[in-house]
DNA sequence: GATGAATGAGAATTCATTCAT
DNA sequence: CATGAATGAATTCTCATTCAT
């Protein structure tokens, strides 16, 4: 009984925090970092300044939470995407509607996403972009040896370096997420993976 | 006379306004918009802070205009590119190769540039997105009718719709560029326009 | 049996007091008043933060008790020492030895004891040094008294006004223990009250 | 003319330092360090809040800058008192007689003084306190010289260590001061030194 | 017209104290 | 009755902006 009771207030602990998190979610992909203060989130969770600082230690740890967290969910979701089958189109198939799901689902955090990994971030000292740039580069040699393998096997040509090919891949993919996350009605994109795939997979010219 | 002396004038205070933009552009483009102050690009312009005010309003107006002067320059640049033959696969070699060029001599300011047009920006407010917004979007529908009037002419293959084959290209000139940005030394992009073309250019798959 | 009952309790419950204080002399003593806060008193003497308040209104009232404790201790102790002999000599040699034993015996209390009668004290909106004055007056009373009754047998020269002469002997034995306090291995002090009596006995001068 | 002007500036920030010092001087030495805000500060010196930062980097600085400047005043008065003449019961005299004087004059800086010196100082961290216990220990030094030299001229006895009697000097003279402090219109101290000169000159003792 | 000293609103963070469990 | 999570007032410090010289 003394089980369920911490436990029911640790889950009531992740939610505060969740709560939290999702304040500070909405404001800073809103209005940007500095331009959020920690008043506002407090008042947005309908928390006490105070219990905010019980749960994160500076306005930076929050903003890093945020990050971390979508990180995290981000990677696990691509790592088991790649992992769930061995045939290579499949495989590429799975990242990019792996992508286009999280992304879909979480719209409002990708744009601090995007803000952190892209361009100038807020942060530069923060030093967590470290963390994120590692995970991306991971995925991108992870694509790489799908497209390496692939082309081993002859069922890519070897139309360009198997690295290039993974970034032109996750460019191609984000690119078409911002389409759809500035329109979300107009874009086809996070239905149909298949439209960017095909852009890589046949060629334009007539050769 | 007169004139001439207002000229004389005219060109002094522009050659100012440039000093305050580059020390503006080296000090965000480090450091982020909101870890700059005033003060310090006064300092580093080697103007009095109640100088800088006489050219720009406030902070945001000297951002803006920071902005607003690349986004021109680089309009210009990919329009005359995309002007300066008539064959659609001229083009499109021109448009990548003077992206290149641009954001090869801008290095700096194109982190702001990437700031302010990815993710959730510093100045969500300013409302300068707007108007590079507009401009990116002018050069995509360039790009579109140019894959359009490539189609018509049975140059390119129809392998997917004009607009989204100009998102492609974008998406895939920006995203090399972004890897040179960040080694430079060892990424071949702006030296090579056909890398990338070439990825839409072939199909990966044998078909 | 409940008388015993509620003394057993009364026991524990003074128990829990001193362990309190006992953590807030160490800690206040250690970092000064305003660096301490209830919650690391809190975790030192391990008790809740509440259950500190149910002892002690708030962090004021918890400083005053330990100052008025020491007060107490130290007033009793002197006048103790004051009446235990009717010889003037005696009298003053049992006030420095006691008040070395009482400073050496309560160190880190001492420190805390010194900052509020000396100088701006931390808290002069306390309200306690006031009481702390008193007792201090009162001794220094005392001091004069037996002075001037030596004075009357003949056994001291009257070379100052006995209240002056008080506070004389009060400030070099505080002195000397500070030395101690500072140094404790190199300085004679508490083990020889007659070196600062001496100081006060003999004259200077060969006159 | 420049020069004029510039010097001018310079005597006005001054003056202006000057101002913020004294209004911390009235508001430390009533309320206590921790006790009184920058706010405060600025509003009873009549500068906005920046300006005192301007001037000072940070509370602590003022603080420390007010102690510095105490402290700076005190040695040197005292060091000179001491080099005037070369008679040691002069120079006793001396440094009694400007000890008094200084302490007078800034009574309430004193208060702080004495509660950096004391005790427990508000700023164990700053480290302000060793420069200043440093100045006071060659104080000790240089008395203590002067008994050791008084004594080898058999102008006084050998009653006590040299450095013993420093601090018992010093001890004394600062007791009657803070008795002067205290209630000033009642206490001789601060015009007759002799007073406490005597208590060491002449024993108490018919020996 | 240029200057930069002065301003003060606003932000992050801490911590004494309360009170529901 | 003990607990410690939650509170929010208060504090330090920064920096965009103004304006007297």
């Amino acid at each position: 009984m003394q089980e369920e009771t911490l436990s029911r207030r640790e889950r009531e602990k992740q939610r505060q925090r969740q709560e939290m998190l999702a304040a500070g979610i909405e404001l800073f992909s809103e209005k940007g970092y500095h331009n959020v203060s920690m008043n506002e989130i407090a008042k947005k969770s309908e928390f006490a300044i105070g219990t905010l600082y019980k749960f994160f230690k500076n306005k930076e740890d929050l903003y890093k939470s945020i990050i971390a967290e979508l990180t995290e969910k981000f990677d696990k979701a691509i790592m088991e995407a790649l992992e769930e089958t061995d045939d290579e189109i499949e495989k590429l198939r799975n990242y990019v509607k792996v992508k286009g799901t999280i992304f879909m689902e979480n719209a409002s955090i990708v744009r601090l996403y995007f803000a952190e990994t892209t361009g100038a971030s807020f942060n530069i000292k923060a030093g967590l972009d470290i963390e994120i740039r590692e995970k991306i580069e991971k995925h991108m040699q992870s694509l790489a040896l799908i497209f390496e393998s692939g082309m081993e096997k002859h069922l890519f040509q070897r139309i360009a370096e198997p690295y290039h090919l993974a970034v032109a891949l996750d460019s191609l993919s984000s690119s078409f997420l911002h389409l759809w996350l500035e329109a979300p009605d107009r874009q086809p994109y996070p239905v149909d993976p298949d439209m960017i795939l095909n852009i890589l997979y046949k060629g334009l010219l007539n050769l």
